[in-house]
DNA sequence: CGAATTTGACCAGCGC
DNA sequence: GCGCTGGTCAAATTCG
């Protein structure tokens, strides 16, 4: 009796072992199946940003094949947009991205994304204007260098004329981002490379200066600076426009100073946002999606309708210096004008507190009297980052 | 040893 | 013209 006890329950192990053997293959499958689908839906983001870019390049082409004939000496003064400009689609672009509905139509959760990447597309201010948005390069890098120049026809927008905006003084614009950070600057997935460290007046904390070296000749420079009253506050100031492709990740903060640039610049006078905001508000709260939902690090995204949406955060914008510059202020909850989304507002300052300056990453809070972690060390931990959202 | 960072010097713009 | 300030350069230094 006992041992057919001892037979029995030996049965029942055997098949409980079995199922949950049968549980773990299934499980496997189902995350094979998802880890497939993953991959072929980065593949087809590549696909995508490959094709734009290479249609950028056609359109650059065909630009100067037409500046060439007609001896257009302006050309030099036209726009540099180029990976920045997620925001303002080309109609190779919008149809690119039509096709891509279409072809996903299949799949749910690809045209989900691609509704996205569309919804991302449309952020862009459809300003048609002319900028010269860039830092100045050191002169003896500027002899000689030609940097890409990109024209993109952006179909009109009712509250900028383009009348109007080519009687704006065509100033470098600048972006200028406040965040709690305790890392030394905000991840925005872009390479940065040090090149001088200032002690500004009115402020203990110095301010360093970066360059972008995604690209040797990439105009893009970035100044770090502690609040001085809060030194978990750090404001980053963004001026230029990046000549080349930008990784993915650093299309979310890219889109987001692309944006507020064009804001800036369809603002004549220095004001503060609410004097202008019932315009900049319709065209971007609830439109600036970042379309970067598949690396965690640099999102600056809210949810709202089951929708990932960008909040606009408290904004202001000052001519006062010699560079216009327009402030987002992610630092406090209280400042969006719009009670509703206040959650997701709080949400998207989070989202910026922990996935662009992660506060445990190397547990190093910046004062004044203490070396800067190094762009290095910080690209390292990005990297890792990247490679951990990979592998998951 | 090469690459990245630091830091003092230099330059340009602006206000007085 | 002078001084102040912000921004950049480049030699020296540090780091991996």
């Amino acid at each position: 009796m006992l041992r057919k006890d001892r037979a029995m329950d030996s049965t029942k192990k055997d098949e409980d072992k079995l199922n949950s053997t049968k549980c773990e293959i299934y499980e496997a499958k189902e995350e094979n199946e998802r880890l497939k689908k993953m991959l072929s839906k980065m593949m087809k983001d590549y696909k995508s940003l490959e094709m734009y870019f290479q249609g950028i390049l056609t359109q650059k082409n065909t630009k100067n094949i037409i500046a060439t004939s007609n001896n257009i000496h302006e050309e030099k003064e036209e726009v540099e947009l180029v990976s920045l400009s997620l925001g303002r689609n080309s109609s190779t672009s919008r149809e690119l991205i039509k096709k891509e509905l279409l072809y996903d139509d299949q799949n749910k959760s690809n045209k989900n994304h691609s509704k996205l990447l569309f919804d991302g597309l449309e952020l862009g201010l459809d300003c048609k204007f002319t900028q010269e948005n860039s830092f100045e390069g050191p002169k003896k890098e500027n002899i000689n260098n030609e940097r890409p120049v990109l024209i993109q026809n952006y179909p009109p927008l009712d509250y900028c004329d383009e009348e109007f905006l080519q009687q704006i003084p065509q100033k470098k614009a600048r972006v200028s981002i406040r965040a709690v950070c305790d890392t030394i600057t905000m991840n925005d997935g872009c390479q940065w490379r040090k090149y001088g460290q200032k002690t500004a007046k009115g402020n203990p904390c110095p301010r360093a200066y970066y360059r972008c070296t995604v690209s040797p000749s990439c105009p893009v420079r970035k100044q770090v600076q502690r609040c001085s009253k809060d030194t978990s506050i750090l404001t980053t100031t963004y001026e230029g426009t990046h000549n080349h492709p930008l990784p993915f990740s650093a299309t979310a903060m890219a889109s987001t100073t692309s944006a507020a640039a064009s804001m800036l610049r369809c603002t004549s006078t220095s004001s503060t946002s609410q004097q202008f905001l019932p315009n900049i508000d319709q065209n971007l709260h609830g439109k600036i999606n970042f379309t970067n939902n598949t690396s965690n690090n640099n999102l600056l995204l809210a949810t709202h309708n089951n929708s990932p949406t960008f909040y606009l955060p408290k904004t202001s914008i000052s001519t006062s210096q010699s560079h216009p510059t327009i402030t987002l202020d992610f630092t406090t909850n209280s400042s969006s004008t719009n009670s509703s989304s206040s959650n997701s507002h709080s949400t998207l300052c989070n989202n910026i507190k922990s996935e662009i300056g992660p506060s445990s990453y190397l547990g190093r809070p910046y004062y004044s009297n203490q070396p800067y972690i190094t762009s290095k060390e910080q690209s390292e931990h990005h990297r890792s980052v990247q490679w951990q959202n990979q592998n998951f």
